[in-house]
RNA sequence: GCUUAUGUGGCGGAAUAGGUAGACGCAUAGCACUCAAAAUGCUACGAUCGCAAGGUCAUGAGAGUUCGAGUCUCUCCAUAAGCACCA
């Protein structure tokens, strides 16, 4: 039989037989196996998602074995910049495109024998499933979570569009190279900020590795500081957000933002208003990239007519804005201490400015004493009052203190994360079901009318004045407010990406359910995701999006869990041969399809799970992958030794369930590449001895199995045994794994110099012996005294000879 | 600049409650089989000195702790990714 239709053969009766696919009555416990859902796109599957979804097959297929009900299933992101595009470009419905794809992606997906179960499979863009998407949203605007701002948008003049950040990276339209500007649109905001103590506190509820954990933690960005107020000579006050309490005696000046609430707020008094407004206009327009440009030199503009009260020396201080404040971060102002950082420092030497060290130890004329250089490391304070002489770590509690109990200030907590800009002026996104009325302003959509479908348009760019396409579709913009029943108009933005793909792993656990989103019945019975497995580029947003999504979902009752996703693992990419990401124009691409057709899916299951550490990126090789061809040979030629024998070889019962308890371990540990060496080993060693029984060889197949499904299939029935899918996993016992004979290293003064064989748990004394009686030990004695006998128990011995 | 991760043969990588570094695979070379090639099998394969026995040096660099360090501590260096004025 050849290789292609061993497959097909397999991979039908999988689906015949209905073998994958996970009930929600059953009484087995649930394990759910997730792997990112790929975007659908017109280049087909990637070798770096074979080898995700051959990490997640192999787990799904070991734990079905071991008698779970598994889940692991598959569904597609399809909405989305580059279906449009690809549309725009050719002139087709995205639908059409997207189903395209989809049509793609699913026959290479089933030709490399994953065991997803594909009655549960949806798309983004289904509108059975972005009505649930679109009623979700709708949740979040009834509780108050979502709210109209302007915000900034990445804008290209040229091709007149708004661009997201990864199309303007550098600064840079990507299609045309025009400089990217700033510009301000209304946009729908989710109240994310809100959810910032959660979302850390959540962490402690899931089991995601460490360095994911820390992903998530840098993105939220917590700091604990003091918000102070800050009079104003004339009258009122604004309010700073500090760190650095124990620096306040070296205030010197203070900066807001040219871009906040703030400015406005104090603008009446402000004298120069001219300068001003030219200053706010320069900086407004400058891209995130333009302005770090600004970097080395902190200009900035003195607010004339405004002066602050020092909170506690009283002293009269002058005022600036300066666009290395944030509007948008803590209170929108910073109290500057040019002695102890490096901005006010620079700002301060630029605007011939005052400084005032109040922290001992480094010279500050050339350079700002920093925080980090300074925090404990027990410097003491100057020039401040009673508080000179205190350690800064008292300082910042006593200062603290002081502040509170005058009333003037406040202990507070800042994140760097913002709340989610949830519009984007796009064809391809789930349109936002909000209507607007002249009378009654914003209005949601009745839950009943959902879906709102997205129109059949022929034309997909968006307008000249960024607006989304939809903008241009009168029939579809003009309708009647759900309210007042008067005329009104729909929201032509549609959603981001990431709305979709933060609440699909639910949709899995009950993807025909046309009453809810998911039964509480379903997501409890499946509990949570135990295994979610991703792109490290997704680490970060789109596991906060969806934990964000999730807990507000929990929080309004409607899921069973807080956190929804249990083990979130990430795996490296699989680059080029020449160690470069695979790219069309650098020719490094490997077609999965070409691989499959001339190795086998096996083949190519078994090199992308081998190739390497599952975590790091790993270059392309296929010398390494017929490495792996000639393993499956040689487990095929194994056939010709076995004889009609039904228990294991005596002699390879050791080794045997050493092998089962190692591939297990490995399996669900993410050690594929050692799993599969652990059966290579076993492979070598029946392959040395002249037969093996049915029984040895039926193990290594079904450990084989949740890597190379098809040929370990095939091999089994052949020697008449029921299919590995339907029969349980191995288990080893303990007691038959243990080496009872062992050799270990002998040591003259640490070094290696020989070996000994000993039994598990030997004394000292006959090791001892033993080793003396070693020739070449005795020579060393002869030229030394022996000082000292090291014996670790069943690890090593090492004499000091002097 | 900050944060994180990673530095082990010609290559991908094994090995961490500190205990024989280089498992497994690839590449390479020699041999066997063959008219030949492929496939397969056997042997060698970190560097260096030596005919050999054996020795010396080796896990990015340098110190330290230890009977013993790839693994622990400190100081550097390099590479990659993310964040980039977060007060």
């Amino acid at each position: 039989m050849k290789m292609n239709e061993i497959e097909q053969k397999w991979q039908k009766f999988w689906e015949d037989n209905h073998i994958f696919e996970a009930k929600n009555d059953s009484k087995l416990e649930p394990y759910y196996v997730l792997v990112e859902f790929p975007y659908p796109s017109g280049s087909g599957l990637h070798v770096g998602h074979v080898r995700s979804y051959t990490a997640q097959d192999a787990i799904a297929r070991l734990k079905r074995m071991q008698g779970y009900n598994v889940l692991y299933p598959m569904g597609w992101d399809a909405f989305g910049a580059p279906a449009e595009s690809y549309a725009i470009k050719n002139n087709i419905h995205p639908k059409e495109a997207v189903k395209e794809n989809i049509k793609n992606f699913k026959k290479q997906m089933k030709s490399l024998g994953f065991s997803f179960d594909w009655t549960r499979e949806f798309s983004t863009t289904d509108p059975e499933y972005y009505k649930w998407t679109q009623w979700q949203f709708l949740q979040f605007y009834k509780h108050n979570m979502a709210y109209k701002a302007t915000a900034k948008v990445n804008w290209c003049p040229n091709c007149k569009t708004v661009l997201s950040n990864e199309d303007a990276a550098g600064g840079v339209c990507e299609r045309c190279q025009t400089k990217v500007e700033q510009k301000e649109k209304s946009q729908w905001m989710l109240k994310m900020s809100s959810y910032a103590e959660d979302l850390l506190k959540g962490l402690d509820e899931t089991n995601f590795a460490d360095r994911v954990k820390l992903g998530q933690i840098n993105w939220i960005g917590k700091s604990k500081g003091v918000e102070v107020d800050i009079p104003l000579v004339k009258k009122g006050m604004f309010k700073i957000f500090t760190t650095c309490i124990e620096t306040i005696y070296g205030v010197t000046f203070f900066v807001i933002a040219p871009d906040g609430k703030l400015i406005k707020e104090l603008w009446d008094d402000i004298e120069n208003k001219e300068e001003v407004k030219s200053y706010i206009e320069k900086t407004k327009n400058l891209s995130n990239m333009a302005r770090t440009e600004l970097n080395k030199e902190k200009k900035g503009c003195e607010l004339k007519g405004i002066m602050a009260i020092h909170p506690l020396t009283k002293e009269h201080i002058k005022v600036y804005t300066g666009d290395f404040v944030l509007g948008e971060y803590g209170t929108g102002a910073v109290m500057a201490v040019p002695s102890h950082d490096e901005r006010d420092f620079e700002f301060a030497k630029y605007h011939k400015l005052p400084m005032i060290q109040v922290i001992e130890g480094q010279d500050t004329s050339e350079k700002a004493f920093e925080k980090q250089d300074y925090l404990n490391k027990n410097c003491r304070l100057i020039n401040s009052q009673e508080f000179t002489g205190l350690t800064v770590e008292e300082a910042k509690e006593k200062i603290t203190e002081k502040l509170v109990k005058e009333n003037v200030a406040r202990v507070v907590n800042n994140y760097k994360m913002r709340d989610w800009i949830f519009s984007r002026q796009r064809f391809w996104g789930e349109p936002i079901p909000m209507i607007y009325c002249e009378k009654c302003g914003w209005v949601p959509m009745d839950e009943k009318d959902l879906p709102l479908l997205l129109p059949d348009v022929v034309n997909y760019v968006p307008t000249e004045d960024g607006e989304s396409p939809l903008a241009k579709i009168d029939s579809w913009v003009n309708t009647t407010c759900p309210k007042c029943k008067g005329k009104a108009k729909r929201e032509t933005d549609t959603m981001p990406n990431w709305a979709g793909s933060s609440w699909y792993f639910l949709r899995f656990m009950d993807p025909k359910n046309d009453k809810e989103f998911a039964s509480m019945k379903s997501m409890k019975y499946w509990n949570k995701v135990n295994w979610y497995n991703g792109g490290m580029e997704h680490t970060a947003r789109h596991l906060l999006y969806a934990r964000f999504w999730v807990q507000f979902l929990y929080n309004i009752g409607l899921v069973p869990n807080k956190e929804m996703i249990w083990t979130r693992v990430s795996h490296g990419m699989v680059l080029g041969a020449n160690n470069e990401k695979m790219s069309k124009s650098k020719g490094n691409v490997i077609n999965p399809d070409d691989i499959i057709k001339e190795y086998g899916a096996d083949t190519l299951r078994i090199y992308e799970v081998f190739m390497g550490d599952y975590e790091q990126d790993v270059p392309w090789s296929t010398d390494s992958l017929k490495g792996c061809k000639r393993f499956l040979d040689k487990v095929i030629r194994l056939k010709d030794k076995v004889i009609d024998k039904d228990e294991y070889s005596k002699d390879l019962e050791n080794l045997i369930h050493k092998s089962i308890k190692k591939v297990e371990e490995d399996t669900l540990n993410i050690s594929y590449n050692t799993a599969i060496s652990t059966l290579m080993i076993l492979t070598n060693a029946y392959n040395e001895k002249d037969y093996i029984t049915k029984k040895d060889y039926h193990l290594l197949l079904t450990l084989l199995n949740p890597y190379a499904p098809h040929i370990t299939e095939q091999l089994n029935e052949e020697i008449g045994y029921k299919p590995i899918c339907l029969s349980p996993w191995p288990k080893y016992d303990e007691e038959k794994t243990i080496d009872h004979n062992i050799t270990i290293g002998v040591q003259v003064n640490g070094k290696i110099r020989s070996e000994v064989e000993i039994t598990l748990n030997e004394k000292e004394e006959t090791v001892k012996e033993k080793v003396l009686k070693i020739d070449k030990i005795a020579k060393y004695l002869e030229n030394g005294k022996l000082i000292k006998f090291i014996y670790v128990s069943n690890k090593i011995v090492n004499l000091i000879i002097k």
